[in-house]
DNA sequence: ATGAAAGCGCTAACAA
DNA sequence: TTGTTAGCGCTTTCAT
């Protein structure tokens, strides 16, 4: 049977109530009596009624619904934050309309289309700072960044311990006695990308490592900016006996091309990479990396956001999220 | 300034006309005065008028909203299908609630909540035989399969070629003068192994092979299941010179399990996976696979989905997407 | 071309 | 405890 057009007072006729008494039923309102409670409960198994939820919504002036704007929908990581914030959002009784924004001009449609026009109630927005988008942001709804760190007091974030994070590559790195480390960045544009330069700087010159500029090269996170940069270190006569990656595909990017100037990993130069990713440990040699935890940084954004959406009076917070060394197979100790 | 109490009716009353008339100048109806219209449109201006588009919804009965159920967001393919779901969607005036259940006691509620509840008019099911969850489906909604081939006409379905697939590799396989190949394939309850396994068998018929069944083992789509077949088929000391992954993780796995057994790929054994995953090319070997399109294959069930709503008494269709060979460095001619 | 009235399915406020 | 009346912000008649 077609239920699509049953509603409260089909089934106040049927149990011989006013809609509202079904409205009570259904919000499990407590000042309702057993007998009638059974009536109504009865005539909407009998008519198989379902509560409008969008009905609700007007009613209520609310929408329970969250957004989530990311570059992308199919980059791990932020595949991960999307599933811990729709898995967060759902246990809170919200729902997740997450929303690929690859450019500046998509991002603000979204906002306009979703945040204005669909009323969610709050938005999350992963990598806020990638092309200027954090510009376009609304100004009357809950925010939270996922990924970077907001300057200002209005905003939750959430975000890694970058610098924490590239303190523990130079670091694991330094007791295998390598004293001239290379680093691969993302683009700096991105917070995250500097601080964990921060932590490689600060780390190396607790070794009394000057910090060498020339053995920074900045990649975009694809593999191929990886081996170019790789490329770029081996032309200009750069030294070092190991790279730091900033992410996983930059580390297996840079690995090819160590491999085609003829030097193995870890035997010649070690790799330690970033984030992680799934076949990281598949990987040949199985890469050693900085892992991170995306799906509890979702989380954490969504219940930060719900937070921000039902008691904006609170202060805003800033979570900085743990990183951990995974030792595999692409680092070793340094030899000449 | 604050626009989330701004209505219809403050536009009307600022601009001096009924609030009627905003809502045809809003709708782009043709029947407003052009002066009426600018003066409505510079009240809609300054005052920052929003739209709302869930009373717009109440109104109409239209959500223009569709649902898309997913195992899970983070497999690369899932998430591209997501992708494109939501781009054609976007295209469309259609937004996409994309959401993950693993498991089909989440499935069910989510067709409560989002279907029933929410009203969405449509519903994408990616791997819709997975644990039955097909069964749990809703009775009055348009539906299309992603992935899967529907056996009933009032549903369309988006699939891949897997028997052309399955012909593909095997035939690949065989040019390189390979006869004894072996195949790890997904979980049989899976349409797509049984018809990537069709091709296989065909294929091997059509050169006279006759297919043994010893060869083929069955896995879970993970790395670890495909290493694991590997080592199930040395244990039982099984004849191969190539093996046919059913995807390109667990053929990774496959060559990690066989260079622990000594033998190099491909000189020893050849491997083709299948998908062609973001880093199959930064493998080494680089994987040779059966590539697909997933944005595309969202694209085109999202397509079909929006068809299924505006035009319900159009035929059901079954689309059946190409697939294509990828040459790369893990399969090689056979010699003893 | 414009406006008035009714209604989408629900909840909130008040009355009984 | 239950029912009545008003909305929520919009669109759809149907008048004018």
């Amino acid at each position: 049977m077609n239920n699509e057009r049953i509603t409260i007072r089909d089934v106040a006729a049927s149990a011989g109530v006013s809609h509202q008494t079904v409205s009570r039923v259904i919000n499990k309102s407590e000042r309702v009596n057993e007998e009638t409670r059974i009536k109504v409960e009865s005539a909407i198994e009998k008519l198989g009624y379902q509560p409008n939820a969008i009905a609700r919504f007007m009613a209520k002036g609310r929408t329970k619904t969250l957004a989530c704007f990311s570059p992308n929908l199919t980059d791990y990581t932020y595949a991960s934050i999307i599933e811990g914030a729709e898995f967060e959002a759902r246990q809170a009784g919200y729902f997740l309309m997450s929303a690929s924004a690859p450019d500046t001009g998509t991002f603000s449609m979204l906002v306009e289309q979703l945040v204005a026009s669909r009323r969610t109630e709050g938005l999350l927005v992963i990598n806020p700072f990638l092309d200027n988008r954090h510009t376009q942001l609304p100004q009357f709804s809950p925010t939270v960044y996922v990924g970077a760190r907001s300057s200002v007091n209005t905003m939750d974030s959430v975000f890694l311990d970058d610098e924490e994070a590239g303190c523990l590559a130079i670091r694991h790195l330094l007791e295998l006695g390598h004293r001239s480390i290379a680093m691969i960045t993302g683009p700096f544009v991105e917070d995250c990308c500097r601080d964990r330069q921060s932590g490689y700087v600060a780390c190396l010159e607790d070794a009394d490592i000057n910090f060498d500029p020339k053995k920074v090269v900045e990649g975009d996170w694809t593999a191929t900016s990886g081996y170019k940069a790789v490329q770029h270190l081996l032309a200009n006569k750069i030294q070092f006996s190991a790279i730091f990656a900033q992410n996983d595909r930059m580390a297996v990017g840079a690995i090819r091309a160590l491999r085609e100037a003829g030097k193995s990993v870890p035997e010649d130069v070690s790799v330690i990479g970033f984030d992680d990713m799934p076949l990281a440990s598949y990987y040949d040699p199985a890469l050693t990396t900085i892992r991170q935890d995306p799906f509890s940084m979702g989380r954490e954004a969504a219940r930060l956001l719900i937070r921000a959406i039902e008691n904006p009076e609170k202060q805003r917070r800033h979570a900085k999220m743990p990183v951990e060394l995974i030792l595999r197979k692409s680092t070793a100790v340094f030899h000449t």
